[in-house]
DNA sequence: TCCTTTTGTTTCACACTTGAAACATAAATT
DNA sequence: AATTTATGTTTCAAGTGTGAAACAAAAGGA
C-alpha cells in the first residue's frame, strides 16, 4: 500500500465504484474489466484502474476484477465495514428527516441520538432516536460512543455548536447550515450547501445565455453524465 | 458586461459573499473593501474582485463597495430577484423536510407541489404543499408554472423521474438520489449526495493516517475554512 | 495640488485533475 | 509455447483554478 496522499476526489469516485458494483451484482454478475465498468457506467476505465492502484492490487490481469472480493475490499478502504455512531444537532424538519434517512445505514452509520435546545423537545423520540439536552452533548457522546456529528440548525449557531463538537472529540462532521466554519485542528467537515447549489441553479436559469428567447427542446445530442 | 464563460465555483463564491454581505448589513456596516471581506470571512480579496468584475463594476476606488448597492448586484446576476416555482418528485422522509425546508423561501423558491406514486398520498398536504399523482406531472408542471424540479425518489427510480422531467421542459434540477444521471441537452443538475459525503467521512476515519493510535485533542494550531 | 486608498485588470507561477498513451507483467486460452 | 486479454504503472499534455504581484485609474482627504 502506497503512502502518498490520497486525492478526496479519488475516494469520491471509490464511494461511485461500490454502487455501480452493487448494481452489477444485483444483475449477477461476478467479474467485471475496468473497460466493462467504464463504459457501462460512463467512467474512465484508466482512471478506475488509477484509483485502485493506489490502495493495492485487486485485479487479475487477463481477468479483470472478482466483484465481490473488489466490493469488499472498497468496503474495507471507505471504512465502511466499522459502524459509525451519529449525533445530529438540530431537531427541527430537517434533523428529524435526517434521522431516519436510509442511506445512513447503508453505509453502516447507526443514528444514536438528536440534540436541541428546545426544552419542549427534549426526552421526545424521532422513530427509535431520542432527543437530548443540547446541554448534555459531551456525556451523551460518550455514553454512546458517538464518532460522526450533524450540524442542522440555523446558519447563526452553526459556529457555536461546531465548537462543541470539537470540544468532545468527535473528528467528523457533516454541516447543513449554510455558513462556512472554522474548523480547528484534525476536524473533517463535509458542508452540504443547498443555498450554493439551489442559487447556482438559479444563475444558469437566469444568465444572459439562457434569455435569448431559444427554447432548447430535448434534442438527440449526446447525453453526459454531469456530476 | 463581458461574454466569457462564468465558472460555477465563481458563482458558488458569489453565493458565499452574498451571505457574508448580509451578516455584515446585520451588523450595521454600510461600505466594505475587498480586503475587509476577505479578513474577515477568510476569503482572498483579489478573487472578489476578480469574481465580482467579470459581471461590472460595482465598486468605488479608494472606498469600496457600498455593501447594499453590491447586494442588489449579486442578488440580481444569481437571479435571484425572480421567484421560482419548485416541484418535488417523491413525497418521502426527504422530500417532505424539503417541501418546508425554509432555504427555499429565503433564495425566492416557492415549493408548489409534491409528486409521488403512492394512491394513498396524492391528495394530502404536507404544509400547504399538495401531494399529486406523478401521473399527471407534466400538467402539473404547466398549471403551476413549474421551472425547478427536485428528485427525492430512490436511486433505481431517478433517471425514470429525469426523463419525465426533461420531458416536461424543466432545465434546472436538484437530485438527492445517490445515482449518476444521463442528462440530455441544455438542462442542468446539481447533485447532492449525501452518500459520497457520508462515505467520505468514513474514509477520513479509517484511513491509515487517523489509525497511528494518536489521538489528537484541539490544539491551538492555526484555523482553517474548509468548504 | 498631492497623497493615500482601493478598485479593475493583467500577468504569471504553481498546483491539481483529467485522460490519453505506452508498455511491462501476469493470467488464461488455444 | 504462443497468443490474447487486461491489469499495474509511468509519463505526458491539456485544462482549470488559485493566489501573488504589479500597476494604472479613480475617488476622497489633507
Amino acid at each position: 500500500m502506497k503512502v502518498e496522499k490520497i486525492s478526496e476526489l479519488t475516494t469520491n469516485r471509490l464511494s461511485i465504484y461500490l454502487r455501480c458494483l452493487n448494481e452489477l451484482t444485483a444483475q449477477g454478475a461476478k467479474t467485471v474489466s475496468s473497460d466493462g465498468l467504464a463504459k457501462k457506467f460512463h467512467l474512465n476505465s484508466a482512471q478506475i484502474r488509477k484509483d485502485l492502484a493506489y490502495f493495492g492490487e485487486f485485479g487479475v490481469r487477463g481477468v479483470g476484477y472478482y466483484i465481490d472480493d473488489l466490493r469488499k475490499h472498497i468496503t474495507k478502504i471507505l471504512g465502511l465495514d466499522k459502524k459509525h455512531c451519529v449525533g445530529i444537532i438540530g431537531a427541527g424538519r430537517l434533523g428529524t428527516a435526517l434521522a431516519d434517512y436510509y442511506g445512513f445505514a447503508r453505509s453502516n452509520f447507526t443514528v444514536a441520538a438528536l440534540f436541541d435546545a428546545d426544552k419542549n423537545k427534549i426526552g421526545e423520540k424521532v422513530g427509535t432516536v431520542e432527543i437530548f439536552d443540547i446541554k448534555s452533548f459531551t456525556e451523551t457522546v460518550e455514553k454512546y460512543k458517538i464518532d460522526v456529528a450533524v450540524i442542522a440548525v440555523p446558519a447563526e449557531f452553526a459556529q457555536d455548536v461546531l465548537e462543541q463538537i470539537m470540544n468532545s472529540g468527535i473528528k467528523a462532521v457533516m454541516n447543513f447550515a449554510p455558513s462556512p466554519l472554522r474548523v480547528i485542528g484534525d476536524v473533517k467537515i463535509k458542508n452540504v450547501d443547498l443555498t450554493i447549489s439551489l442559487e447556482s441553479l438559479s444563475y444558469f436559469l437566469a444568465k444572459p445565455s439562457n434569455k435569448n428567447g431559444k427554447i432548447l427542446k430535448p434534442n438527440a445530442a449526446k447525453s453526459r453524465i454531469k456530476q
